[in-house]
DNA sequence: CCTGGCACTCTGTGCGTTCGAGTGCCAGCA
DNA sequence: TGCTGGCACTCGAACGCACAGAGTGCCAGG
């Protein structure tokens, strides 16, 4: 086991490189950290360190820098996470609450993430597999054709284009909307398709072609938007990798421009707990000198979506997790509210 | 004036330098070239080049690079636009042919823009301010609360919650959803204001207030989201800028993250011929060292929106523009059908 | 007006040297 | 057992230097 004080020459170390960028060595960190000993003892506890594997130098002779396990040791029992400060609290809230709609609220979420954390952020839609419907409504465009409309409690509004099989009466609309509503309305999308099943039945034959066509492109409609999309922001600030972001930043913007790799990183996050995935831990290879950090928020106790930040590895992890968790309560609350 | 074998030299200079990304000199444009003289004239020629400001040297002894000047020339009067071959025309129609709603269109769009050019593609989102109303929904969400849905003939669909000054009965509601859409349907929106106008008079004193508030909401919408929306792609490409492409992403990545910038970039398209703007004649100067192709498109006639892509100065033009036209035809047909 | 020749001017590259930061190890001390 | 100071060693970064190569400008001749 390492002692407590090789534990905290990893700290020093993780602080000064993220700072610095440049490998740290013995004598600058007894210099910037009152750690009571000397640079000679150091040097043995770093030796420790990097057989265990927490540090590694360039090469011989250039000081040390973290691995991902150092980071992820750091991170796991080193670091806390740091609270943001009350200005910069009140500037988040008074940027979310102009939001006028649920795009905006996402967009400046985004936006709002990048320039708080200086990183690339991400931020997922609300997803819709834990919504409930809030209102369907259909529109007659043509004498067979209508409009599906569908409005869910997080304020997402989706609409089809319906052709359909033979005319279909305003009456039997109004009547098909009334009857659509008092079902699903308030229900969750998961159940509505046992709750719509038996409703062709209560039609006349001629209107029964229709009314399951406008159920099936409903039910479609449930699954298709439940594939989650997001949203990316802050991508100049990739420009801050280090020196070697010429290399680095290829794979990153190629990651970031797949939705599917992005979906997954923030899918890998668990419930409610913020998640940072250091390096190598990242399962796709273009982000393995990267690191994320994601959160769940949501408009109740339950997180409908994901939202993160992507940086590199040499980042500042109290700071930037004390950002992404108070961005997402906030983007939470403002999503109750409305 | 510039003989035609001068123009012959700076049409040489222009596609080697955009092959090689090297400045080129005398010698190996002769080799590579059947210019019929010799390096030395080539030299001479090269040399008057420079002094009307087509080619520039990066230092003494070293070949000739094009200027914004000469790519201009090179645009206007020495290149045509290469039409794509055939099976670029089939992959982009079959790509384009499987898109199911708006935003899919545009969002394969702006892939397939940014893997035809390998470049940083740039959509925007079908104007409204050509558009006319398809349909205008209202629904009843509780007793004092509406909800707006606008329908455009380009199939975007905006919606937008309304708070009633006083509770709204089912049939007024369908009295004015039946008037407003009599009124609306198929009207332009910059006609809509004055058609609407004497609306709220023809309604009982009680409904008037909220019929007023609804109307006002309704104009909102359409003056609010007359702003235009863009999605851009294919920002990896940005790593084929050249060998000096880490100081040039970085301000070219911050211009691609402000809306207000891509728009004005494509706005300063004309109306439906193509627009190519080369290094310094882009008004931004994060975009001084980046050429803007783009061009309007449509589904009649009219241009509706406008799309195109960014890349560096050093493009192949004639590719590039081909690719820009043809994908601009063929997401005007696309619209057209649907 | 074109061409070959020639002197000149750069940059890029390879090489050797030096400098300095940083290390590992060891002997001594508490 | 653990800390410390000292010392030799290593290796990369920076510098100077010479050299090759590509490219130019200019000039005299066809």
């Amino acid at each position: 086991m390492l002692s407590e004080r090789r534990l905290e020459v990893l700290r020093a170390i993780v602080q000064d490189y993220v700072g610095t960028e440049e490998p740290v060595g013995s004598k600058a960190l007894t210099e910037r950290h009152s750690l009571g000993v000397s640079p000679a003892t150091v040097r043995n506890d770093m030796a420790v360190l990097e057989d265990e594997g927490f540090i590694a130098q360039p090469h011989t002779s250039a000081g040390r820098i973290p691995t991902d396990k150092g980071y992820r040791l750091f991170v796991d029992r080193l670091a806390g996470v740091k609270p943001l400060s009350s200005p910069e609290r009140r500037a988040i809230q008074n940027f979310l609450d102009g939001a006028v709609d649920l795009d905006d609220v996402v967009g400046r979420t985004v936006r709002l993430l990048a320039q708080l954390t200086r990183q690339v952020a991400v931020v997922q839609y609300p997803s819709l597999t834990r919504s409930t419907v809030r209102h369907v409504e259909l529109l007659s465009l043509a004498p067979a054709r209508l409009m599906l409309v569908l409005i869910t409690d997080t304020g997402r509004v989706e609409q089809r284009m319906i052709d359909c099989p033979a005319p279909f009466g305003d009456t039997s609309l109004a009547d098909l909307r009334a009857r659509l509503n008092s079902r699903v309305v308030g229900r969750r999308f998961a159940d509505v398709p046992r709750l719509v099943q038996d409703l062709p039945e209560s039609f006349e034959t001629e209107d029964r072609g229709t009314v399951s066509t406008v159920l099936s492109v409903l039910l479609e409609t449930l699954v298709e938007e439940t594939e989650e999309r997001l949203i990316i922001g802050g991508t100049s600030n990739l420009t801050r990798f280090g020196h070697d972001f010429p290399v680095m930043i290829r794979p990153v913007l190629e990651a970031l421009e797949e939705q599917v790799v992005l979906l997954k990183l923030l899918g890998e996050a668990t419930d409610s707990g913020m998640t940072v995935r250091i390096g190598h831990e990242n399962a796709h290879e273009g982000l393995n000198a990267t690191s994320v950090v994601a959160v769940g928020y949501g408009s109740g106790d339950e997180a409908v979506a994901k939202l993160g930040v992507v940086g590199p590895t040499r980042m500042d992890y109290p700071g930037t997790m004390g950002a992404v968790r108070a961005v997402a309560r906030y983007v939470g609350q403002i999503l109750a509210d409305s």
